[in-house]
DNA sequence: ATTATTTACGCAAACGATTGTGAAACGCTA
DNA sequence: TAGCGTTTCACAATCGTTTGCGTAAATAAT
C-alpha cells in the first residue's frame, strides 16, 4: 500500500484534526501542491490555489506549526524571560513585546526567573528545547555572569537583553538611558532651588541603578556642587526601604532639601515618613523618583518621576530581534538600542507656582529614540 | 545506505545541535535505546541507562520538544488568553499560572485579546496551531457568545475559563465568588452604621460585575433595607468614571453615606472628588472597593477593598487543567472552582475606633477554597 | 521545426523523536 | 538438553510539514 504521506488514499477518520493529506486526497493533488498553495508559492496555478484555499476554509484546516517548525528548524515561538511578571514595568514591557510579536506572527512564551539564576538557567534550557526562534531576557538580580547565555549563542538563537543586563558589550540589548534619567531628575531638582539633594540608590551591580546614580552625580558636578556621600543611601527599592532611609537622612546634622530616588516605591516611603514628621513636600523636602509607576498619581502630592518607556522598550526589543533574524549572515555585529527617558514633573518637586514644565517634557520627547550601531 | 534514523552512521557535522541519533551512534546502540533510557523505560538495563545519561550530559544534549510533541500528539505548551497583561489582576493570575505550570513542566504562551473578540478568535487559532495541551482564558469584554470556543472542544483541547466567563454552565471554570465579595463589603458598611449605600457597577453582561451587584443587593435586603435604584450607577471602572459618578451622587436630594464600588480605581476617583468637595472619608461618606489594588494602600485614607485572590486563581486554573488532562476518559463532567474573596478593612470605611476587624478576615480565610463538582 | 524557457505539479527524503512488535541472549527448572 | 520466562535491545513505521529535484506540457525564442 502506498504511503499515506505521498499519495494519501485512506479516508480521514472523523474527529481527528484535518491535515494537508486530507486536503490533498480530497482534491486529488499531491501534498506538495497543498503546501505550496497555502504558502502562496509561485509555481502553483491560480486556479489550484483558489481551490486549495477554499477547501481549507471549508474543512476548517488548521496548520500544525509544530510539524512545520520541526521541518524548517525554526519555530514562530519567541521566548521571554523576566524576573517576575507582576509590577508595572515588566508587565508593560511584555505587553509591548507581545503586541509587536503577534503582529509579526510570533507567539511569545514567558518565563519567570523569580530573581534567581538557577531558575534563569532552567528557563533557558526549556526555551531552547522548545526550539524558540529567539530569546528576550532581562536578567535576574542574582545573575552575576553570562556563562549560561553562551549556550544560546552556540545554538545560533538570537539573544536580546532588555533593561537589565551585565557589563560586557558583546551583546544585543535595548536599554533605557538611565544616566540621562538620573541627570534630568537631579537637574530639575536643582532648578527648583534645591541644593542638598540626597539619593536612594539600588544595588550597584545592576547597570540600571549604577547609571541612575552616575547621572545624579554628574548633574550635581555640572552645577558645581560637590556630592556628599552621606546623602547617598543604597537601600531596597521598597516603601519600607524608603521610610528607613528617609529617617536616616532626617537624623543627619544637615538634612537634605530634596531626594532623588532610583525607584518610586522608595520615594513613596520617603513621602509617608516626611508627612508623619510634619514636614511639607515639596516646600521642606522635594521628591523625584524613577519608573513613573501608577502610584505617583495616587500619592498626595503627586510624585515627580522619570518614565521608563516600558512599551517602547518591548517594541524595540522585538524589533531588534527581527533585525537579528534578517541579518543572520553578518555574525559579529551587536547592536544596542538606547531609549531616552522622559521626566514627568509633578507637585512633589514643584516649588515654583508653575504646575508643569512643558519644555522639559517636549524636549525629552524629541529625543525619544536614538540608536547606536556598534561593531 | 541505511537510513540515518534507524542506524545512524554519518558523523554529526560540528555546530549543529546534538540529537538522539548522535548519542546512538556514539554509543553504538539504537535510537530506541536512547529514547527509552532518557525516559527511564523499564526495558533498558541500568548500565546502559547510566551510559546514555552520562553521554547526554557530556555532549550537552537538548531534547527537541517539538519533535516529541509532534509524535505524541500533545505538547507541553499551555495557552493563556487574557484581555491585557497589564494591571495587577491579570498579571498576578498569569504569575500564578506560570509558576504552577513551569513546576509541572509546562511552558505558557500568553496572548492578549485587547478586549476584542476578533483578537480573541485569532488567538485561539494561533494556540490551536501551536498544538497546545490546553487553553486557559478570561474572555474579553466584547465577547458575547461562545461560538469560537466550540472549535477548541472539537479539537479535544482542555479549556478552562477563569474570572471572566459567559453564562452557560457546560464549561470548566474557576471564578471568584463575586457575590460573596459584594455581600461582605456591603455588610461591612452596614455594620459601620451606613444606611444609604450607593454602588458603582460595571457592565452587567460580565458575570463578575453582575454578581458583585447582586451581592450588594442581597446584603441590603437581608438587613431590611430596600435598594434605591438611584444609588446604583453603572459606570466605567476608572478614576474618571468614579469622579463623575460621585459627583452625580452628591447632586442627589439625599446623597449616600457610603459607596461600594465594583472596582478600586473608580473608588479612588470617588475619594478624590469627595476630598475636593471638602467631605471627610469615612465620616461623611465611607468607601469600599473591589480588587485590592496596590493603590488602596497609597490612597489616604487607605481604601477598604475585596481581594480577588489572583494568584490562587492562577494556581487553581492550572490545577483544573491538569485534572482535565488526567480525566480525559470521562467526557462530559465539567467542573467549577469557586474561590472565596477576602475583605480587607481599612481606614476608608472604619467609622468606629477599631483599626481592623480581625474576625471578618479570619472568617473569610477559613472559606478560602470550596469546590463544586457538577455534571 | 528544433531548442530554450517557463509554468505547474509530483516524488520522496528529510526534521527528531516515540513505540508496537519482535527477537536475541540469558538463567532457570524438569 | 529441551522448554520457558525475563531482560535487553533493534526494526521500522509514524506524527504533519517542507523542499530539492525531476518531469511533463505549454509557450517563447531562434
Amino acid at each position: 500500500m502506498a504511503s499515506r504521506r505521498t499519495s494519501p488514499k485512506e479516508p480521514n477518520p472523523a474527529g481527528s484534526p484535518v491535515s494537508m493529506a486530507d486536503l490533498a486526497r480530497e482534491l486529488g493533488v499531491s501534498m506538495t501542491t497543498i503546501s505550496r498553495a497555502l504558502s502562496d508559492h509561485h509555481s502553483i496555478g491560480p486556479a489550484t490555489k483558489q481551490a486549495v484555499l477554499k477547501l481549507a476554509k471549508k474543512l476548517n484546516y488548521q496548520p500544525n506549526h509544530l510539524a512545520a517548525a520541526l521541518r524548517k528548524g525554526k519555530s514562530k515561538l519567541l521566548g521571554v524571560i523576566v524576573p517576575y511578571i507582576e509590577g508595572r514595568f515588566f508587565a508593560s514591557v511584555v505587553h509591548g513585546i507581545e503586541t509587536a510579536a503577534s503582529k509579526a506572527g510570533y507567539s511569545v512564551i514567558i518565563c519567570q526567573s523569580s530573581e534567581d539564576v538557577a531558575h534563569e538557567r532552567k528557563n533557558l534550557e526549556t526555551l531552547l528545547s522548545a526550539q524558540v526562534a529567539g530569546i528576550l531576557v532581562s536578567v535576574s538580580r542574582t545573575t552575576m555572569d553570562f556563562r549560561h547565555f553562551e549556550k544560546v549563542k552556540k545554538h545560533g538563537v538570537p539573544l536580546v537583553f532588555f533593561d537589565r543586563m551585565l557589563d560586557g558589550d558583546d551583546v544585543n540589548a535595548v536599554v533605557l538611558n538611565d544616566h540621562a534619567g538620573g541627570y534630568q531628575a537631579t537637574r530639575h531638582l536643582l532648578e527648583q532651588g534645591c541644593r542638598r539633594i540626597a539619593h536612594f540608590a539600588g544595588t550597584q551591580h545592576l547597570n540600571i541603578y549604577k547609571n541612575r546614580r552616575q547621572g545624579y552625580l554628574d548633574a550635581l558636578l555640572s552645577h558645581g556642587i560637590a556630592p556628599d556621600e552621606s546623602l547617598i543611601i543604597e537601600c531596597d527599592m521598597t516603601v519600607e526601604g524608603g521610610q528607613e532611609s528617609m529617617a536616616r537622612l532626617l537624623a543627619l546634622p544637615q538634612p537634605p532639601d530634596a531626594v532623588f530616588s532610583a525607584g518610586d516605591s522608595a520615594n513613596l516611603g520617603a513621602l509617608q515618613l516626611l508627612k508623619s514628621r510634619g514636614l511639607r513636600v515639596p516646600q521642606d523636602v522635594a521628591l523625584a523618583g524613577f519608573s513613573n509607576e501608577a502610584l505617583t498619581l495616587v500619592a498626595e502630592p503627586n510624585l515627580t518621576s522619570v518614565d521608563q518607556r516600558c512599551e517602547e522598550m518591548g517594541q524595540a526589543a522585538f524589533r531588534l530581534f527581527t533585525e537579528l533574524v534578517e541579518a543572520e549572515g553578518t555574525p559579529f555585529s551587536q547592536r544596542q538600542v538606547v531609549l531616552q527617558p522622559q521626566l514627568f514633573v509633578r507637585a512633589s518637586s514643584l516649588r515654583s507656582g508653575i504646575d508643569e514644565s512643558p519644555e522639559t517634557n517636549s524636549a525629552a520627547k524629541k529625543l525619544q529614540r536614538s540608536r547606536v550601531h556598534h561593531t
